[in-house]
DNA sequence: GTGTAAATGAGAAGGATTTTCATTTATATT
DNA sequence: AATATAAATGAAAATCCTTCTCATTTACAC
């Protein structure tokens, strides 16, 4: 089923090339920095080199299969593509990551481009906060 | 005047961080790389190591004076600090980078943070396009 | 089955930034 | 003004994340 997204894809159908779509299909949160699919190969049994996971998923993002978000400070994050755009909310303490679309801010976001004679091609927005389970432990 | 600024930080008043706020005040644009102040500072024929650049910086950015654009895709950006907050679209041939305010989006990010349980500290927003200027050479 | 181009792994290389540490400097104290 | 001392500096090494190189392995078309 997934070998027919990488064929689409040009890619060659690879034990790591399954095994990561595996990961990034299973594991519990949907966002996964290389060394995150690296380490859940590892544990689960399977050789990988980290060169590798990120020439994989490199390749998948330029499939469509994932997207990459470039969170501030440092290391990128993947996230299986579902077709749906959404923006970002990331907690400061946990990290944890939740997605959200909002219509309006979709739109300012063209209005403001229009204004300043941009023609924009993509966007990122990413709210920073303290998340609900956050604020309970303090 | 900007001595005060860096007294007022607790850092003492040295040459080079004299010539980095300097750098910053007197760019000809207000967005400038670790990179860049190193080398006006040289191009100005200060003496001045990497490491005090970004040292300095990062000071300032603590101190409040500047602040850090994190962009996609590697390096740092930092302007001076003037109170306003504001959002960047950056022309993605040409990196020119603008500024912009918006009501609407800061206060929908509020209404989004609350909705899903968040203490929203900060946000970081970037459109990415083609600025007028690129628009037009091709 | 076999050839060939593509994919892999290991380690080297890369770029941006930070750290270390010996030396210099700003400023508080005589 | 001289001095003590804590902070700041520069150079080089170190670090972090990511990409590249290249020899070896593998998928897949014939």
């Amino acid at each position: 089923m997934e070998s027919q997204d990488l064929r689409k894809a040009g890619l060659k159908v690879t034990l790591p090339r399954l095994k990561v779509l595996e990961i990034l299909e299973t594991a519990d949160h949907r966002h996964l920095s290389a060394e995150d699919v690296y380490k859940a190969m590892l544990e689960m049994g399977e050789e990988i080199g980290l060169a590798t996971v990120y020439r994989v998923l490199t390749q998948f993002e330029g499939a469509g299969l994932v997207s990459r978000l470039s969170i501030e400070g440092g290391h990128a994050v993947f996230e299986l593509e579902d077709g749906s755009h959404h923006d970002h909310l990331l907690c400061v303490r946990c990290h944890r990551i939740e997605e959200f679309v909002d219509e309006v801010i979709e739109q300012r976001q063209q209005v403001i481009a229009a204004e300043k004679g941009f023609e924009m091609t993509d966007h990122s927005l990413y709210i920073y906060g303290v998340c609900k389970h956050c604020q309970k432990e303090k």
